[in-house]
DNA sequence: GATGAATGAGCTTTCATTCAT
DNA sequence: AATGAATGAAAGCTCATTCAT
């Protein structure tokens, strides 16, 4: 039957497909080992000679993807200097791909964290290699003098991550559609701008309080002067 | 033994207490209903008459646990007026919020999305009105005319919840210390000035030139008149 | 609250009455003591307080339920000493009993032969003295001559209330109606003519035919004889 | 241990006999799949491995049952034509199922009409094709002129299976013996005449009577026959 | 390399019944 | 007479994992 469908590879391969299938439909927890077995077409001591357990399966699965992540991305950015660009693109492409694979991503906030000794495992390599792409943009643009010099990274990375995810979460669970350039324009332009009026108000205030000032004086001397 | 222990409130506050601990602990999954039974000192049977099942357990444990955090919202917030000062008080509180319960936390942010039926459950509600605060002192804020009036509300709601969720996850893991007011600090930094330096300088540069002319021309008219 | 709703008559009937509905409703097993209770508006504890079990529970109302039965049976059958119209209108009553009250006639088929220690119980005995009104008008047939002497009388008592009770099964568990004027004439019907058509015919030409044969044997024998 | 004890039919089969078995002396209800797996010597989750629940367990125990039921009809009903002798044949038949498997009739008698969903079940099909052999035994009879042709066959159906069901309980309970040629007798006499005396008996007298002569004297004769 | 039968511990949930107050 | 809290045993069912073949 299928004992002869193909290498070891490809068995690992299928097994890790389906499993990802399965886990983003159901979630971890409700899906079964003889349900991952059986939808590959093997009995689940099978699934055993290849992955030690059902964890590992998830690790397997969740690291393939945050791989396939990567993909893509040094051609993407390459060209892309400016600051602003590059920080569009790198949020652009995470949205898009929530937006493409909207139940991988669910499996992948919710199984992620619970991860028993998430922190320092691989796959928290992974997640931070990820994110990286948009720390080192950041950096980048404050030595390019783009962007404040005291800018607290990581801060603003846990809020681009953060934000988006929580932002989109409606989606991932089915709910409406994902617009996402309006989206990636909304952020930018949150963290160009900020969310304050006041400065800019100032600013200008200030600057046609004082120029109006300053021509009035002036008109008024070269009134003076014309007279005189 | 534990029969003549109190009245029923008594024994639903103890099993809550009790499966608050648990659930904090080790997860909603990994604990079970006897073990809650047992800390309490009951049998399952008892845990069963007080509450319909885990599910609802569960709920009830993260319903009290919403319903805390608005305790003293209201004198807090109270002739804090000041768009600025309000978003900086509900920031403030939500991360002493995590600071002081990382392990409920944790619980909220592993369980909540993941609660089937989430969508318009009770617990939503709750979560909604507590966001809501923000979104109220945000909207507070644009009609005072301190803040854009093109702010997309919700999302930037979600930029500062999610970014915070992420920012302090190891901590809630059980990693570091949270400095509440230098994160308070600088999310407001970054919410307030956003991130460019581009704009403030090109006013700053405009408005000192401006005034820089202005000023030499002043400067040569009064000579001028004084002169004369 | 209901402490004070009446004498232990009232409160014993009024329990009987619930449990009656709830077996009737959903049966025996899939009834609770916790919900007979909660429907009396008391505590579980009262109710055994009147009644020993839940078994006891049931059979009690199974009891009164049988004794129901009896009620106007005197005064119907009353003057009706003629043995068909006596069967028609037991049968009649029969059916009627069911058509008013399937749900506890389901309750009792469906409880009465699971009934532990059934054989010699009051409850069978309540059951012998209905069918046996039955018995009585057969054997009251037999003794002035309008019925066979032979009769198997129980066996016929059974395929009476056994007949009925199969053939309106489906009406006892929600479907179609039951006519039950016409039922009576088909069953009646059947006992009086039995089932066999042209009875004389068939008797008759098997009696001309065997009759017959046999004569043309004997012919040929006694020719044989005579000739030998 | 009972690991290797044969193959997975073999398993299925002794599964189902052990099912049989417990279900018929405790009843479904009394009976839980613990005990099954423990007379089958293996733990319980190997029984859910085979079957999907005990409710389906109980289904497969009585199909099996009922498709046993059916062995032997074909030969035992060939060359039987006659209406009588036919009808004869299988209430014959169906007393002899009773009085060999008392057990399992009681399981079915008890289980069958409880089962949820009973109404359209693969279960009723059987019982439907299982009485059906009667319904067209009678319909044949009607056919050939030998049963009146206004006969309500699905009550006689009825009147005949459910008179059988209430006359031997006592005996499917452990009461008393089975004669069941003294009931097949009985009840294909109380069929065939009815219960009445009017005019069939005197033909059946007469009848009889004559036939009983003849025989007697083709006995005398054959005896000469054989003596000369 | 694959099978597939078997495990065994664990889970949530139910309920008739008891008894101190 | 009634309460109502508590019991305790059992039930049906699930599943990751193992191992002899």
């Amino acid at each position: 039957m299928s004992s002869t469908r193909g290498t070891k590879e490809q068995r690992v391969a299928e097994i890790l497909q389906t499993a990802r299938e399965l886990f983003s439909e159901r979630g971890y927890e409700a899906t079964s080992m003889a349900e991952v077995a059986a939808r590959v077409g093997v009995v689940e001591g099978t699934v055993y000679k290849y992955f030690e357990s059902k964890r590992e399966l998830l690790l397997l699965v969740l690291t393939q993807w945050y791989e396939s992540l990567f993909e893509g991305y040094e051609q993407d950015l390459e060209g892309v200097r400016d600051t602003h660009a590059r920080m569009r693109l790198l949020i652009w492409r995470h949205l898009r791909t929530m937006r493409d694979n909207p139940d991988l991503c669910r499996l992948t906030f919710n199984e992620f964290r619970a991860e028993q000794g998430y922190h320092g495992s691989p796959l928290q390599k992974l997640n931070r290699a990820y994110t990286e792409l948009l720390v080192e943009a950041l950096q980048a643009g404050i030595a390019a003098g783009a962007l404040r010099d005291d800018l607290p990274v990581t801060l603003l990375r846990d809020m681009i991550f953060g934000g988006i995810e929580h932002y989109i979460w409606p989606y991932l669970c089915g709910h409406g559609e994902l617009e996402i350039d309006s989206i990636t324009d909304q952020v930018c332009s949150l963290l160009w701008q900020g969310i304050g009026k006041a400065d800019e108000q100032n600013y200008q205030r200030n600057f046609e309080q004082e120029t109006r000032r300053l021509s009035e004086l002036a008109e008024r001397l070269e009134q003076k002067l014309g007279t005189s």
